[in-house]
RNA sequence: UGAGGAGGCCAGGCGGCCGUCGGUCCGCCGUAGCGACGGCGAAAGCCGUUGCGAAGGAGGACGGGAGGAAAGUCCGGGCUCCGCAGGGCAGGGUGCCGGGUAAUUCCCGGUGGGGGCGACCCCGAGGACAGUGCCACAGAAAACACACCGCCCGCCGUAGCCAUGGCGCAAGCCAUGGCGAAGGCAGGUAAGGGUGAAACGGCGAGGUAAGAGCUCACCGCGCGCCGGGCGACCGGCGCGGCACGGCAAACCCCACCCGGAGCAAGACCGAAUAGGAGGGCGACUCCGCGGCAAUCUCGCGGGGGAAGGGCGGCCCGCCCGGGGCCCUCGGGUCAAGGUCGCUCAAGGCUCGCGGCAACGCGCGCCGUAGAGAAAUGGCCGUCGCCCUGCCCUGAAAUACGGGCGGGGGACAGAACCCGGCUUACGGCCUCCUCAAAGU
RNA sequence: GCGGGCGUAAUUCAGGGGUAGAAUGCAAGCUUCCCAAGCUUGACGUCGCCGGUUCGAAUCCGGUCGCCCGCU
């Protein structure tokens, strides 16, 4: 367990280092104009699949979203998801999530409640993702 | 208890798990490179072993990581570049006085106004005899002191009235004289004149034909002198006798201040301060040298200088000016790259001294986020706070007690850095004022 | 980060100290057999908001909110 470490992501993953994320604008723009879409109330998820190891996921949050604080609060909890919800992302993809209009109450649950469905729908569960989000606050007092 | 005023403080605490940004340290891998030894070779060098090993990679440990406003970008500075000669104009800003400061439109302390019963609060508060302009409607008149209405004196004098006389039987008529509404003429006057935001000092008394600072007291205003204060200004005395309406957040005048841009500044690395095609523009003149018969021509060097260009608002002025300049077209690389600037700051705190204070000086201690699609978070538990529902005890829990549950936790996120201002916003504490009631 | 502009009727805009206006639109009437056009009326307004200057503010000054541009 610990030599796998090196090179291919370890199953339980919870981290989101900078190579894992969309940086530049470039990306951004292939992604959301080649990508497939789909949306949910709050959200636009584009994605398109170059293959390989690597996994990709952007998050953008406009000026319409709201002002400072809520607009990090937001990229925020989207962050965490990512975290908690590793499996929704197969390696080889790249995802790009932008906010139409912030949700009224940007807790992790209620993000969870409203994207996982939608990008199960659309890109349907991947072959052995089965148990992916278990709960990760586990801490019996 | 209620209603206010001033000042200060905090920005939920603790624990667990997962994550993120940058820092220090620890070993691990290991490239370039350097060294040692050995081998080959004539030499340059090559090969092998081994040691160190920048950068880099994966990992671990430790400790750090938003605010009072980080916000708006309204001021002021530091810092950086723009080629800072110099002068002027334009433009912008400020505007009672003194102080503080790197500086300010900020702060402190005063002066003078204004508001409030009060604690206290607010004020862009220079100049309206330098000039120009504006003052709608109403009103006689809106800035010049007059005209207008009115009031008063005088004169003329109509209607009318009175007196005397005459005529007449009477009603009445006539004459003379006096008074004389209205009206006219010539003056006096500015008290009064529905208005208006504002009306040529106010109010009272005297005075007068009527009136008037015409005179007087008080108040206001102006001027002078004296005293106090660094000063704004204040106090006193005297004089003048009202002349001097308001608006400068209207133009403006006066005094003082301001070069422009901004970390997307700017520096370094790397590519490339590169280079191609076409077109256009670009007075001249003087001096010296060379070949020469030669002052023309040619070549070289130097000076002046027009057009043009530069000096990041404009002008003078300065600089460049056969060196180039301008326009158009097209190709390549690709980068919205990396590193630095980048966090120690006119920094904070304690104590002492000076100062009414803002603040300054000295000693000591602490030293505090640095991203770049952009970190400082997520979840859980618990304590504390607030709101709320139900239940218990109880005479009563709408007695401020106890228990169980649900919900909430403001405004808001650093981006070069400081000092202020303004705006948004939850709570706590202290002091003070007023009112009512009680002691 | 820096710089600039705009908020006035339902809409597009004037007005820059003295009663808030025009065009289009809306409603009513006239005209017509009916409609359109035309004509005559009418309703239309916190001048983004809050203060200040002034006798008086949409206008001048400050603050604030919202929107739209430009600069690498």
């Amino acid at each position: 367990m610990t030599l796998a470490a090196g090179k291919g992501a370890p199953r339980e993953d919870f981290r989101f280092p900078s190579e894992e994320r969309l940086r530049t604008d470039r990306e951004f723009r292939e992604v959301v104009r080649k990508g497939e879409r789909t949306s949910t109330p709050h959200f636009n998820v584009y994605r398109d699949f170059l293959g390989g190891d690597g996994r990709k996921v952007g998050i953008s949050v406009g000026k319409r979203a709201g002002q400072a604080v809520v607009r990090n609060r937001v990229k925020r909890v989207l962050r965490e998801f990512y975290r908690f919800h590793k499996c929704a992302f197969p390696s080889g993809s790249r995802t790009a999530i932008t906010v139409k209009k912030a949700p009224p109450r940007p807790g992790l649950d209620a993000v969870t409640e409203e994207l996982l469905p939608a990008i199960r729908r659309r890109w349907g569960p991947k072959e052995g993702s089965s148990r992916c989000g278990q709960a990760i606050s586990s801490s019996e007092p």
